[in-house]
RNA sequence: GGGCGUAUAGCUCAGCUGGUUAGAGCGCAAUCCUGAUAAGAUUGAGGUCCCUAGUUCGAGUCUAGGUACGCCCA
């Protein structure tokens, strides 16, 4: 044996700061190239998708939970053995995120300040903004350990990414899956572009006030005219009614080109008149809406279905206007038209139809006009200064146009509606619904496929697959994919003049074959890539439309793009799709999971990815969502240094399931380093404390795992605590494997809770025992494999401790150790140590230890003294099991004597209930009877089933005029409370102890009390663990001194031996304390006594 | 208005295919234990398992309707 002290291990500070700790860890592995190694290793591939951020904000709080997510998983990969691709960072550059950001930067306030400023220079702009805050964010990456390679990042803005992007289009163009249509996009007016369906939802805001005006519309007796061959039946009948339109968007009323009506619904023209001194008028609306919109005051005249209004014209409320340079046809403009869509839920029934701002299928159906009020800028045309209210931004037209229809009798009606309405979602800028050109991707063309390659996808939590993305896929519409703006991916479409020829360049080489020389230097953003033009022969000269692609785009592309395929990396490519993995919150749901979905269908016809862990959005404590405006942001850095990162993402893996909102409070990442960082620490500590101490070492075998461990030569703790190691592997491994991190970190904790405070506890003094034997080897070993084993299972939730003691316990130990815990592999189940029934057993043994204990604490009985009996019922394998821990259950309720309660046991009585599982399913009906009889049983005949029970026989039970023969799986059977003892019971078991204390229990019972607060006092006076002292014991007596003083003769007469060895007491005296002495005054409840103690050398 | 989700102790969460006294941790109170422990044990207080109806011998669990909250969409 080595001397004491000379041990193996590191001494652990017991007083840890792991935020220290931690930095220590980020330093060694800085300096062994550790993420490198890890980086470059494993050979199966492991496929994963770095959903890439936009660098040109700070990374936040969400961000380490998103990232905790995805390192978890590639870190169990890795540790398995996996060769993970795609561990590389990825940067969203692109998009109008980026141009807000320099535009504010530049005091811009739109699309003609950048014009004005030049694209060239705005771009660089954008290009150099992107980078801002990278360093943070590889800071952040690296201080929560989320390994990814900075040196191979993959940069959305680079040429040979574009070029991908352009193998995409043309790839999608020649499947005719790219198209350019007139369609009614959200526009920003400010920011000049048409925003995606996925930004629009961005931007919805509630409770928004907004002008609600209801119209007249008036009624125009025209002559009969193409293509209607007469008068219209009603024209006479309505020859001085209104239609009565409803509109939260007055603006649009200048763009009117027709009114609206379900066909199958009932039209009413009625008389009104608000009050009596307001003449009457004829209107025409809805039957169901009268009330509403008109109140008491209408009278109906008569009756229509809507199909009958179908071809009255109205007068127009205002002269149309087309676009620019094209001449209108107003031949079917300004009439009634009925079509299913028309709802009777609100408004009138009548429904205006504004083409060009929103209602431009309607419009194409019917050969309606596409009229304007509003340009692309959001301002009223110049046409309408005459009548007060052009050149304005549309939302402060709003009010003139109500004004001038009211001046012109035409308002029945005004208020204000509280309703949502789409907001531009980077400059909160109102949306218009307006007809643009526009290019999209043909998404509904493989909707199906779209569909069914989802179901491939294993989402967590489940119900997103057929929840939110499934509905949103079900749903789907063609995606709008172009922008008119400046920094983003130029769409690779040229065309001559008058657009009747389209070409799609689908790389930088076809590009030169068209112009005839080499690109290899031009940057392929705007400016320089719109300056590429050709002269077609046929076609004449070509130049590329203006816009970019969405950022969307982008990102989703990148499954192909990252690679630069398939320009390069073809082989790489091939195994990297699709991913194994990814991760986000769920807000991607619409935007990068779709975008990737999307893609993946249409270019390979499979899934972009099989595995998602979808997260929820973080909450603060009250559950509110996190914002800069609410001031209730968490500062991460903050918590890094107060608590470190492993309990920080322990806490996010373990608190709650991902796929739910997360509330989070630093409470909780408190609890967590306490509850699981320090027991574990703590245990940790204990075993290199003591193996130091003892000069214990594992031999490498051991310490590489791969010593064979004999479990019938171990004691039943051991093999208990390997066993349940074991199911503990199993269980983390598949949960892992199934992206189910939670269940995974539980049964850690719980684990490890486990063997802190059973194992650990219940072993202490086979780590102390003097000598060195087998029995001692064996807890080491058992305890050494325990938490190598653990440490090993943490290392992809918890970086950096499992590095640490790690490094400690195995490295030190095995040479040829991998260096690094994340080198390492992930531990494998060894079958030979599973032990169901060992496991189960013990969990028996835990539960009538705390039984035992409930029954002390009732009686008011310390574990200290010792009692005579305990009596255990439960059931018969039980109870079996509970034999093989007879001593552990002596020890720890500190009982002489366990008996177990059978039939015969006469101090018990028993009462029955059926077994509810196996009665119900027989009986049925019959089941409130069989409880109520058996209840009724007599104790006589009660002990009579027990017995049958017992043996394992069936038995009788009459039940009203007839007998039911009950197995004895049928019934359950307990023992009820007998008197004189301490009794606890629970889910069927009793244990009850015999309170009667005898002189001898006494006198034990004392000397215990007696060692404790010497063990108190030598802590007290400092002494060291292996300091030997003598002890005084002076009686003071606080009753009959001299029955005081006899007693404690007694207690030191047959305890002396004892007392001795626990308090390392070299000798034990009764009597006047010694004047050196470190002395305590210590309450025995039977007798005073002062005690002292004089270390001896 | 529609879709998805959630609702269990003061807080954070378990509760498997319906079954016997609904649990854990934290927090609070009291007691105890402790020479690894910043820990631990026990007890107590604290629950109309959101509400209503239904299915069933039996519902926290299944069904329907409703309420509240969150997210997404209109």
């Amino acid at each position: 044996m080595q001397q004491q002290g000379a041990g193996v291990f590191q001494p652990v500070n017991t007083n840890v700061r792991f935020p220290a700790l931690e930095e220590e860890i980020l330093a060694w592995w800085r300096e062994n190239q550790i993420v490198e190694k890890s980086l470059a290793a494993g050979d199966q591939p492991f496929v994963f998708y770095e959903g890439p951020p936009t660098a040109n904000g700070r990374p936040g709080f969400h961000h380490i939970i998103s990232r905790s997510f995805k390192d978890i998983i590639l870190r169990f990969r890795a540790m398995q053995g996996y060769r993970v691709i795609g561990r590389r960072e990825g940067w969203d550059t692109h998009g109008l995120p980026v141009e807000i950001e320099v535009e504010k930067q530049l005091g811009f306030s739109g699309k003609p300040d950048i014009e004005r400023y030049g694209i060239a220079a705005f771009n660089a702009k954008c290009r150099e903004s992107v980078w801002n805050y990278i360093q943070e964010w590889r800071r952040f990456s690296e201080r929560i350990a989320f390994w990814l390679d900075p040196n191979d990042a993959y940069i959305t803005y680079e040429n040979r990414y574009i070029e991908s992007l352009w193998w995409v289009f043309a790839q999608l163009w020649q499947r005719d899956l790219l198209f350019r249509d007139y369609k009614v996009t959200m526009h920003c007016p400010r920011c000049g572009t048409s925003l995606s369906d996925h930004e629009v939802s961005l931007g919805f805001k509630d409770g928004v006030d907004d002008p609600s005006v209801w119209v007249r519309f008036r009624h125009l007796p025209a002559p009969a005219d193409p293509p209607y061959a007469a008068q219209h039946p009603l024209a006479e009948r309505l020859a001085d009614a209104s239609f009565v339109a409803w509109t939260t968007t007055p603006w649009t009323l200048p763009a009117n080109a027709a009114l609206a009506v379900n066909p199958d619904a009932e039209y009413v023209l009625v008389e009104y008149a608000p009050d009596a001194d307001t003449p009457t008028e004829q209107l025409v609306l809805a039957a169901a809406l009268v009330q509403q919109v008109l109140g008491e005051h209408a009278t109906v005249r008569h009756r229509f279905r809507g199909r009958e209004l179908v071809g009255l014209r109205y007068v127009p409320l205002f002269q149309g206007v087309g676009s620019a340079g094209e001449a209108v046809d107003l031949r079917n403009a300004y009439r009634v038209l009925a079509d299913d869509f028309v709802s009777l839920e609100d408004g009138t029934g009548i429904v205006h139809i504004a083409p060009a701002y929103g209602d431009l299928e309607i419009g194409k159906r019917y050969g309606l006009p596409t009229l304007f009020s509003v340009d692309l800028n959001g301002k009223t045309l110049a046409t309408y200064n005459d009548l007060g209210f052009g050149e304005l931004f549309f939302k402060e037209a709003d009010p003139l146009i109500a004004r001038h229809l009211k001046e012109r009798g035409l308002m029945l009606k005004t208020g204000r509606v509280s309703h949502a309405y789409p907001f531009c979602w980077r400059c909160s800028t109102p949306l218009l619904y307006y007809a643009k050109p526009s290019w999209y991707i043909r998404t509904t063309a493989k909707k199906q496929e779209l569909i069914n390659h989802n179901q491939a996808i294993h989402w967590v939590p489940e119900h997103i697959r057929d929840g939110r993305f499934g509905n949103w896929l079900e749903n789907n519409i063609d995606w709008a994919v172009s922008r008119e703006r400046y920094w983003g991916t130029p769409l690779p479409l040229w065309t001559n003049e008058d657009g009747s020829h389209i070409e799609c360049i689908g790389s930088v080489a076809e590009l030169e074959a068209k112009v005839g020389r080499s690109l290899q230097d031009l940057d392929l953003h705007r400016p320089y890539v719109d300056d590429v033009t050709w002269n077609d022969p046929q076609h004449g000269l070509m130049r590329r439309i203006p816009d970019v692609a969405d950022c969307w785009f982008d990102s989703g592309a990148m499954q192909v793009a990252q690679w630069h395929y398939p320009f390069a990396n073809q082989s790489q490519f091939a195994q990297a799709h699709p991913a194994d993995y990814i991760c986000e919150a769920v807000d991607q749901t619409r935007g990068w999971f779709y975008t990737l979905h999307a893609i993946g269908t249409l270019l390979f016809d499979a899934p972009a990815f099989t595995n998602v862990i979808c997260l929820g959005h973080i909450l603060d404590e009250h559950g509110q969502k996190m914002s800069k405006s609410r001031g209730n942001i968490i500062e991460p850095w903050g918590v890094f240094e107060q608590y470190g990162v492993d309990a920080l993402r322990w806490n996010l893996f373990a608190a709650s399931p991902p796929g739910n909102p997360r509330r989070f409070s630093l409470k909780q990442v408190d609890e967590t380093l306490r509850q699981f960082m320090l027991t574990l620490w703590n245990t940790y500590g204990f075993l290199v404390t003591y193996a130091n101490l003892d000069g214990w070492q594992p031999s490498p075998e051991l310490a590489r795992g791969t010593a064979p461990l004999h479990p019938a030569e171990l004691p039943l703790i051991d093999r208990w605590a390997l066993a349940s190691l074991n199911k503990l592997v199993q269980e983390v491994t598949m949960s892992l494997e199934a992206y189910e991190v939670t269940p995974a970190a539980r049964a850690i904790e719980q684990f490890v809770d486990e063997l802190s405070n059973w194992y650990v506890r219940r072993n202490r003094r086979r780590f102390w025992k003097s000598e060195a034997d087998a029995d001692k080897h064996a807890a080491y070993t058992t305890l050494y494999t325990c938490l190598v084993t653990v440490t090993k299972l943490i290392a992809p939730f918890a970086p950096f401790v499992s590095e640490a003691i790690y490094r400690n316990l195995v490295v030190a130990a095995d040479p040829a150790a991998p260096e690094s815990v994340h080198l390492a592999r992930f531990p494998t189940v060894q079958p030979a140590l599973l032990d169901e029934q060992l496991v189960m057993d013990t969990a028996v043994l835990l539960r009538v230890v705390s039984l035992g204990r409930a029954a002390r604490k009732q009686a008011n009985l310390k574990v200290r003294q010792p009692l005579g009996e305990v009596w255990v019922r439960a059931t018969p394998s039980e109870m079996q099991g509970l034999q093989r821990f007879e001593d552990d259950l002596r020890d720890e309720l500190n009982v002489k004597q366990v008996r177990y309660v059978e039939a015969d046991t006469s101090f018990v009585n028993y009462r029955c209930k059926p077994n509810l599982r196996v009665v119900g399913k027989k009986y049925g009906k019959q089941v409130p009877a069989i409880t109520a009889a058996l209840a009724a049983l007599d104790n006589d005949t009660a002990r009579a089933v027990a017995r049958a029970v017992e043996a394992g026989l069936p038995f009788n039970l009459p039940l009203g005029a007839t007998t039911l023969e009950l197995a004895p799986t049928e019934v359950l059977v307990e023992a009820t409370s007998p008197d004189g003892y301490a009794v606890a019971e629970s889910d069927g078991a009793l244990v009850a102890l015999n309170t009667t204390i005898t002189p001898d229990l006494r006198r034990e019972g004392l000397a215990r009390e007696l060692v404790r607060n010497v063990q108190d006092a030598r802590k007290t006076a400092g002494l060291d663990i292996s300091d030997r002292i003598a002890l005084y014991v002076a009686v003071v007596g606080n009753g009959d001194h001299a029955a005081e003083q006899t007693l404690m003769q007694d207690v030191v007469q047959v305890w002396g031996e004892y007392i001795r060895n626990e308090t390392l007491a070299t000798r034990l005296e009764l009597g006047a304390l010694p004047d050196v002495a470190h002395t305590e005054s210590v309450d025995l409840d039977v007798a005073t006594v002062q005690i002292g103690i004089v270390r001896v050398s």
